[in-house]
DNA sequence: CCGATATCAGGCGGACTGAGATAT
DNA sequence: CATATCTCAGTCAGCCTGATATCG
């Protein structure tokens, strides 16, 4: 709208000071949304949620770990984590046995089963990704994940990951 | 365990195409959520939700209109809308009337009260963005919007808006 | 006693489905 | 009858809070 180049046409400041339907609340959720079904979608094929496989994805790439590492990790909350393992430990991605240094905390590990299981999963996550990002150039997907990482580290609310 | 820990280096390529973390699906999420988190703690100081916000704003764009326009303009499925509408009438910001034309819809028109309400809902929108954004500067901004009304624009479902 | 960990119970808002009522 | 609109009831996952037991 009305690049500033020419005479003073400063009508939209106050009233819709950036289009209410495209502002970047709205667009951000919109999009999640999106991307968040077009997930969904394919996880639920292999009987999983989106949670399943971040939780999974954590436990790979931290080695056997803590739940409130987790937790910390994913910004998942502790008592939901709860549910989440109960479901991984039943289909048998992951094992959850008490750490013996100190018995307040579970150790969970990834089972051979969850290792390849993963490895399945990640072909939802890029092919919702490639869905998602079809009409952009490779450039233009990188730029977007560059600034949507930026926007998400200036608001995170205090030291997370 | 027991696999091929030979010790070629080929691994990311099937196994993590692109970082788990920071994947398109995984960043949108997030930032949605935060800058989700972010609008709704200023509206509930106005007593209202994302939604209330977002009819009015359409009634105030479209003018007074049936409640299943509003419900195709925002994506908003017309169930849920009738909540949102019996708030917003409660609190006398917009009227919901039989259409004489019609009289199986509903015209729902702003009120003065709603307009100007409006107005100041509009301002926990900016200051929200401008939070987000802030480390952003102008012209990335502008990319950021673009590119993620380019994602959304592609991944529209059929034919909305 | 205090703090961290894991678990459990439950609330709440958002997305969705299905049934029913009414008007065209 | 068939369709469109609105309303209501209820499901479900996700995000959150609070309470409890246990261990250090």
């Amino acid at each position: 709208m009305a690049m500033r180049d020419v005479h003073c046409e400063v009508e939209e400041v106050g009233a819709t000071p950036r289009g209410r339907d495209h502002g970047l609340v709205w667009l951000l959720g919109r999009a999640a949304l999106r991307s968040h079904q077009s997930l969904q979608e394919r996880f639920v094929r292999h009987g999983i949620r989106k949670w399943h496989y971040a939780v999974l994805a954590a436990v790979d790439e931290a080695g056997p770990v803590t739940q409130a590492d987790i937790s910390r990790r994913l910004s998942l909350d502790g008592s939901d984590l709860v549910g989440v393992l109960n479901d991984l430990v039943s289909a048998g991605y992951v094992t959850r046995n008490p750490d013996p240094a100190n018995r307040r905390r579970n150790l969970v590990a990834l089972t051979e089963e969850g290792a390849a299981a993963l490895r399945e999963f990640d072909v939802c996550v890029v092919e919702t990704e490639d869905e998602l990002l079809a009409t952009l150039a490779p450039d233009e997907r990188k730029q977007l994940v560059s600034l949507l990482a930026r926007v998400l580290d200036a608001a995170r609310p205090a030291g997370v990951e």
